[in-house]
DNA sequence: CCATGTGAACGCTTTCACAGCT
DNA sequence: AGCTGTGAAAGCGTTCACATGG
């Protein structure tokens, strides 16, 4: 079966293919679709139909091939080709704590820039690649071919930061900020502030009563 | 007409209700759903649907009252009464960085507390709460009536911390690791992790070819 | 026997389209 | 005229249930 996957879907299999490395390192090399449900709370139907969009021979009649699995996987998420280049906008208290982030090793993704408003900022801290000031944003992105952007920047210029990232024909935008931003539909967005992320958890627990 | 509203609606509801406070900065009091659909891309009949589920009077036939509206997602999501108490847990980079973040102010969540396995981190930063030694944790959280952790520990302990927060029968957990948490099922988990964040784009751009 | 893979049913969300209100 | 609110239809994603295979 091949058609183009769902975002649910999608999400689903980013998280699935994290839970197959951390198998991979407890020595764990077949998994059901039941025990992927005990860990994730997925429903085994599910699982398996997510599995079935990718193109793989991990199953077995014992289980999936955890280390197939997490390949096939990322083959069709496109996880697994080119470095995919990164920059951090605002390095404030939480910008400039993703200097030193070092969780994306082992991914292709790089951050390769740093963008502060203060170019007293970009000179003080230390990062292991270029720190710029916002004046150069535009002109760098274009020259180092980052794909995508971190925002980090203050709430209140978020948004006019956003409008300068989207001219640059930057791809994807992951806001640190609470604000809702406003892009061209070509542009992803995806949200983690906390405010957002407690306020759900807050209002889900409210309905469940 | 009134009925428990969609997780999806939910979620669009808090942004809206952002969204409007934005507004009511601007000295904009009057707003109809095709001015949200450009903002923010949701059609307005959706808009529609999500504002019908609250019980509220903001319409007028020129659109809705801005701060009406406001108040009708805070007062139905819950997320105007009674102060929701937080901690932190795990004060490295990331978690110390929101020792200081001003963005809960104007909302009833409230940081209480902050949890390090290293006594010394615990001594040395500064922050308006106390902080503790993980040892603590369990009992601090009962004691003081915390209802929300914010995990910032390393990816590694991720799941270990979750466990015990989920002991101490802490309701929510915003997790900004990338670890896959494990939880019983009453205890609601946000993930925002960066990496998740930008896995997530980028394979959402390689669907749109 | 215990797995997966999947057509078909189901249920939930979104969207359409229009009645009703101001 | 231009808006909201909402039945009804459409569209999607999830789940069921069973055929199939080692």
């Amino acid at each position: 079966m091949k058609q183009t996957i769902s975002k649910p879907a999608r999400e689903r299999l980013i998280k699935l293919a994290r839970l197959m490395e951390v198998l991979e390192n407890e020595s764990c090399f077949i998994i059901t679709s039941s025990e992927i449900q005990k860990k994730t709370g997925w429903t085994d139907a599910t699982i398996r139909r997510d599995i079935s969009f990718l193109e793989t021979d991990c199953a077995t009649s014992s289980g999936y091939d955890v280390t197939k699995l997490r390949l096939a996987i990322c083959r069709e998420l496109g996880l697994d080709v080119a470095e995919k280049r990164c920059c951090i906008v605002g390095l404030g208290k939480l910008g400039s704590a993703l200097l030193e982030y070092s969780g994306f090793s082992g991914t292709l993704f790089k951050i390769v820039a740093g963008f502060d408003s203060s170019a007293n900022r970009c000179e003080t801290l230390k990062a292991d690649f270029p720190l710029y000031p916002t004046s150069r944003m535009a002109s760098v992105i274009k020259d180092e071919n980052i794909e995508y952007a971190i925002l980090a920047v203050p709430e209140s210029s978020a948004q006019m930061t956003a409008n300068k990232l989207v001219q640059t024909g930057i791809k994807g935008i992951v806001n640190y900020t609470s604000a809702v931003l406003s892009v061209s539909d070509d542009v992803c967005v995806e949200n983690i502030s906390v405010l957002d992320a407690l306020q759900k958890i807050a209002a889900a627990q409210k309905q469940k009563l």
